[in-house]
DNA sequence: TCTGGACAAGAGACCGGTCTCATATATAAA
DNA sequence: TTTATATATGAGACCGGTCTCTTGTCCAGA
């Protein structure tokens, strides 16, 4: 409280210029770093700075050049350990370009994105990294490419778009999870989700508006499928979205008069549930049911026993996006390109070998 | 690629304006939302407004009107579970108060913050929440004051800045824990930090830079003073900042000729170091030794036996600091502020009840 | 000595909003 | 009817930078 609030006009580049006696024009120069200028003044106009303390106004430099310096990410939530891996993948990328990020969170919700993609526009930014909520509602992203404003899909891809996507594999992750477990001797695999859906089952896979949910249900009913498993799309289970709900689903599943063996999470947030679930009906993981989840969390390693996963290199996934994003800034009429970044399993204890006579 | 990307001129007020047949003056009130227009002008204006797809440009509002509507937060690394949360905290109250975020990550780098910090003024935000680096550094911040940006800092304060600060109750949370941990009879705890020291051990406390960590080792040793234990300063390890170093901070601990028979982890990310050290040494928690973790992450609910943690409400400590700002945004000429966020001890089984014999 | 080109610095428009002040019209009071 | 007051719109300055265009200097070559 030593210097009392008095709000000061900040110090412009033509105050500066008063100081160092020459105009507007020359001060610019030296403090914008462009144009042409005697050593003699550069010193004089940068003395002058230093002694007003001198802090250019980005938002004024930004408003001419038309550029921000501002990259937008639009995800569903930051508090999700997928999310904020991938986002800190973004600003490392972003920084070492000179690019700042801002964060909007989506909540998953059509319309909270929409606003998000709205403000961010409004601000100017000079590129967005959008994980659409719903992959069948894109009017909002169709605008942003008229504006003229580079846009790059994350996690989720819509072909029809015709934009840049960042994404994991996710059929071929879910093929070969349920492949795995299908070697393992197992023939019920469930697969659970937290898309909040209308029932708890589903109905027809290609109406999930989230590709990345939808291409795993799908990896998982082909993989199935090929090997002669009807009835695999009994086992897929939509709705795990909190804990209560999860248990729920968990226990349906459990009382079918067929229950699975073995259970495949969609992502980190409803493995941990899906855990907690079994954990309060007292199962022993692996010897009662098998599992595997989505995203390898610092939670998976440490459980007893540990959990097996299909590791998303997520990082990798948000630096990628963030590359891709910038070299279209700095105007690379580059190709619309779809990259989906392969994944692997991680095998740990939470599946058993099934002998054949429990199949 | 239907649409060229011809970077067409955005729209502005004026195009409007022309389109509605009216002044610039009278468009901008009207898009503005501000002063009195009449109804059938009104009309007019959104309708061309519309036919036009009119989108404010922000940063040119921002720069006459000299508010940005943005809130920048420095922390140390939003990939940590700690932070995420925080910062959705941060957000839900921003966003709820029509304001935006920024995130710059610091990695607990005095340089990289005061970069992001400069950074942040330059674009005009309103106002910082700031997670100081260090605590004995503190010119840069000094700087905002006195540019007249409002900053709260969040997590660790710097009492000599005069500037809000919302923290928690480090002090008697160690205290806490480390009462408990006396109540159950054991008498060598040791504390174990992520804090990057020279050496492992604890020289002058006084000396430790952050204020989070500071005081909650002088908790850790006040409470073990007050029970007359001598040595404790002995057991206060620093530098557990990954995986190898942890396991060595770990094994050196154990290998001591009196060893610890409990540690308290400083953060979810060293305690989740710890667990996975005792794991490998094949130490059984907590028959072999009793531990005691930093907040509540999931992951410590999970693990046989789920760990007994200092539950910090760190989302409500987020949002606490945007609220601070908020009002201090809006002029409230309140007083400065340092409110400490009360924790809370929450038992699961990983602290084990000595018998008098072991102690 | 005169001309041409390179170079340094200045003048002022511009970006897209906000906002003050002046002007014109409508309504109410005298 | 005249004057006062409120109300709606227009004209243009302004925010703090960038950038184009012009002017002025200096020195080399003819």
């Amino acid at each position: 409280m030593e210097e009392p609030l008095i709000p000061k006009r900040s110090v412009t580049v033509a105050d500066v210029a008063r100081a160092a006696n020459v105009s507007k024009a020359t001060a610019a120069r030296v403090l914008g770093g462009y144009g042409v200028v005697s050593d003699k003044v550069r010193e004089q106009v940068l003395a002058a700075a230093a002694a007003l303390e001198y802090r250019p106004n980005e938002l004024a430099r930004s408003m001419t050049t038309g550029k921000s310096g501002i990259i937008g990410v639009v995800v569903g939530d930051i508090e999700n350990a997928f999310f904020s891996l991938a986002v800190r993948g973004i600003s490392d990328v972003a920084r070492m370009a000179g690019f700042n990020v801002i964060i909007a969170n989506s909540g998953e919700e059509l319309d909270a994105e929409k606003s998000a993609v709205d403000l961010l526009i409004g601000k100017r930014v000079d590129g967005l990294i959008v994980t659409p909520a719903r992959c069948d509602r894109m009017e909002h992203l169709q605008d942003i490419h008229r504006v003229g404003v580079p846009l790059v899909l994350f996690d989720r891809s819509i072909p029809e778009l015709g934009v840049d996507a960042v994404t994991g594999d996710d059929f071929d992750a879910a093929m070969m999870a349920t492949r795995y477990l299908l070697d393992m001797g197992h023939r019920r695999i469930a697969y659970i989700s937290a898309m909040d859906a209308e029932g708890e089952f589903l109905g027809d896979s290609r109406s999930i508006s989230n590709s990345a949910v939808r291409e795993r249900v799908e990896g998982v009913l082909k993989e199935q499928a090929d090997a002669g498993i009807r009835k695999a799309r009994h086992y897929v289970r939509l709705g795990a979205t909190d804990q209560p709900r999860t248990d729920g689903v968990v226990e349906r599943l459990l009382q079918d008069a067929a229950p699975p063996t073995a259970l495949i999470a969609s992502d980190s947030l409803v493995g941990l549930r899906v855990f907690k679930s079994l954990q309060t009906l007292g199962l022993s993981i692996p010897r009662d049911i098998s599992m595997i989840s989505f995203l390898d969390a610092d939670w998976t390693t440490v459980t007893t026993p540990p959990i097996t996963v299909i590791d998303q290199p997520v990082y990798e996934m948000g630096k990628k996006a963030a590359e891709r994003l910038i070299s279209r800034l700095n105007g690379k009429g580059m190709l619309v390109e779809r990259t989906a970044i392969k994944t692997s399993l991680i095998r740990r204890g939470s599946v058993a070998s099934l002998p054949l006579s429990d199949q």
